[in-house]
DNA sequence: TTGGAGTGTCAACAAGGCTGACTTAAAATA
DNA sequence: TATTTTAAGTCAGCCTTGTTGACACTCCAA
């Protein structure tokens, strides 16, 4: 339709893209987030948790003793939202909340030996399917494929990104 | 916890990643996914449309005149999930549904016109992205990118995206 | 002509987003 | 010290988008 013509992307050039490719880009990204999320979402269902949980898991597993502002961050979502699951996960005894040393508003937040657990179980699922991604895509392709996913995270978010990555203890 | 080393991925070597690279793709996947969706969810909150009606429009310009059952496959959706979005769209006049004539129990779907624009609108909003995002990863990773991409899908759905490929007009 | 496929619709429910209003405790500040 | 601001939590209510289950209609094909 728009197409402007049929010249593939070639090595070193301009960098010409056809919407054509571009499209396929675009869809590439849609079955590759749903692959991406297949087989978490499958254990998190048989505990009866949702992505929602997953994320709260991750990041707290990531960050050790994160507050509940920094995760709102992170996440993008409303405390509100955040607190329900929150709620369940400390309920479940999968997150520990301890007040604040220094500031005795904040709260303090940790996986307990169960949730590390759980998180160790949705993670890995996440690792082995992102080493396969690299095992067929390749060694050379590896690069690639992290360039473009940081490319394309919101400028804030990917400084967020950046932060968090240095700040592991 | 359980990083074998720190050696890095070298460049033809047998693909050595630590659980921390590992982490660092998840991550990049999870705020990449975001960034892709965050201009198309702008548009279409002014709408008051959401991700569901997008990914309708998307797949019925793709493949002009496709079925429910079709569409219904490519989402992984429940038929009465996209029904209720199909039927917004038809309402507010996107999506015409034409009785198939070789088969008259079948809907044929395509956008009219106003469909067609809205569609443009999201699609050139990711487009751009995309672009954005080849653009400041450089042209030998475009192709790294898309491998990774493809190879993170589930096997079928990848057929199924394959198969889309080649059908188009 | 009957069974089954494709489609549509109703009802009810759940997860997980959202807003708005409000409380409590603690820290910061005037 | 008194006041304001901040961090966290909670309640109530709404929306979208997913789910099941039941059921009706059309119409193709055996």
């Amino acid at each position: 339709m728009n197409d402007r013509s049929n010249t593939p992307v070639s090595g070193e050039s301009l960098l010409f893209l056809t919407d054509e490719q571009l499209r396929k880009g675009i869809e590439a990204m849609f079955f590759a987030y749903r692959g991406f999320t297949a087989d978490p979402d499958r254990i998190l269902d048989e505990h009866g948790y949702g992505r929602a949980h997953h994320r709260a898991l991750h990041f707290i597993n990531r960050t050790h003793g994160t507050t509940v502002n920094n995760l709102l961050a992170i996440l993008g979502v409303t405390k509100q939202s955040l607190n329900r699951v929150l709620r369940t996960l400390i309920a479940d005894g999968l997150v520990e909340s301890r007040v604040g040393r220094t500031d005795r508003r904040e709260r303090n937040l940790y996986l307990t030996e169960a949730g590390r657990e759980l998180e160790r179980a949705l993670s890995e699922a996440q690792r082995e399917r992102m080493r396969a991604a690299y095992r067929a895509a390749g060694p050379q392709a590896v690069a690639g494929f992290r360039q473009g996913l940081e490319a394309m995270m919101d400028h804030e978010i990917r400084r967020h990104y950046a932060n968090l990555r240095d700040r592991r203890p």
